[in-house]
DNA sequence: CATTCGTGGAA
DNA sequence: TTTCCAAGAAT
């Protein structure tokens, strides 16, 4: 491992180690567009938005700009419909998040009379605002105070402090808390936890990290970083086979909207049993992951009249013209152009 | 406290 | 190809 020789941790100077930090993030900082803003609402969505989920994922992919065009503001968002809030966050996954956002919205204006509460209780209480999210609306929104732990800075700490204990366990996460707590510039929290995380993804990042040119490698007693950090939990992925039906009638297909629970609110090819599907011609097969769940997805040709073909709860026919304009989940979507449009090529 | 909730890009 | 895992929160 090529890493200078560290002979202090942060919490040995941790005036230099901000300092250090600070220099780097003000001559290396990213531009992102919640950076640009100061405003409360627009970094509260930015950071629903990246909960487990990539920037670049969230940027490239249009999410956040497209969210921002069509509910700019908390009233807006909190009169969203459902279909037009899911629409805007298809593609992106964890849906309770678009829901648990409008619900953040209405608390904002009816119990906050449409003011932003700049208080770690009062974020804490609005819905899917947790302690992470609470302390980056604090500190990016407000520059105020409060600590936040992230993949990033988890990462970031356990190699900085050595540490191997599993960061998911109580034990390590209280630490990592109050570690954070600890370090936290607090005449810069906006800069100095703006730069923790973004140091984890660019020197510090998972795998074999950059120590060579990272601002506070002499900070860092680490002795393998690649081993770090930790993580003790991993569930085993378990495949399952999902069968589904294309119906076609007059110019129209059968979908189905799903209930309470995964994909909620959502439209897809009707699920049947795999005893009554199999016989029938299989269209199409694709993989996807969801959860801890690996799922085949096979479409089969399914006569109008067959049994599989019955409507069930939720089922709707729907125009071969409009389908596309609905909420689908990307695999029911891929599945659905792939087949349609080898059937438009044959008629 | 363990599990659930999506998706896609990269190692 | 498989595996990991990314600006987490709710239950």
């Amino acid at each position: 491992m090529l890493k200078p020789l560290a002979r202090q941790s942060p919490t040995d100077d941790p005036a230099a180690f901000r300092s250090a930090l600070r220099d780097w993030f003000s001559r290396n900082g990213k531009d992102y567009p919640w950076r640009r803003t100061s405003d409360p609402y627009e970094v509260l969505v930015s950071e629903v938005m990246l909960q487990q989920t990539q920037i670049a994922t969230v940027l490239g992919r249009g999410f956040y700009s497209r969210f921002l065009e069509r509910f700019p503001d908390v009233a807006t968002l909190a009169a969203a419909e459902d279909d037009i809030l899911l629409k805007t966050w298809e593609g992106l996954g964890y849906y309770r998040r678009a829901r648990m956002l409008r619900e953040s919205a209405k608390a904002v204006l009816e119990r906050h009379d449409g003011v932003f509460p700049a208080d770690l209780v009062g974020l804490l209480g609005l819905p899917g605002i947790g302690r992470y999210t609470a302390g980056a609306v604090m500190s990016f929104a407000f520059d105020r105070p409060a600590p936040i732990v992230d993949g990033n800075v988890a990462r970031v700490l356990a190699r900085l402090f050595d540490r191997a204990d599993p960061i998911d366990a109580t034990p390590m996460q209280k630490w990592l808390w109050e570690t954070a707590d600890v370090l936290l510039d607090r005449e810069h929290p906006r800069t100095f936890n703006s730069a923790l995380m973004e140091l984890g993804q660019t020197h510090c990042r998972p795998g074999v990290p950059d120590c060579l040119s990272c601002p506070v490698a002499s900070f860092c007693v680490t002795k393998d970083p690649a081993t770090l950090p930790v993580k003790a939990k991993k569930q085993a992925i378990e495949e399952i086979d999902e069968h589904t039906a294309l119906v076609r009638r007059d110019g129209m297909i059968l979908l189905s909207r799903q209930g309470r629970g995964r994909r909620e609110g959502m439209w897809r090819l009707p699920v049947r049993e795999k005893a009554d599907l199999s016989p029938l011609p299989l269209l199409h097969r694709r993989k996807y992951g969801i959860t801890r769940y690996r799922v085949s997805l096979h479409v089969h040709d399914c006569p109008a009249g067959h049994p599989a073909a019955a409507e069930t709860e939720g089922d709707e026919w729907i125009s071969l013209d409009r389908w596309t304009e609905l909420v689908i989940p990307p695999a029911d979507r891929a599945a659905l152009e792939a087949v349609l449009g080898e059937i438009k090529e044959i008629a």
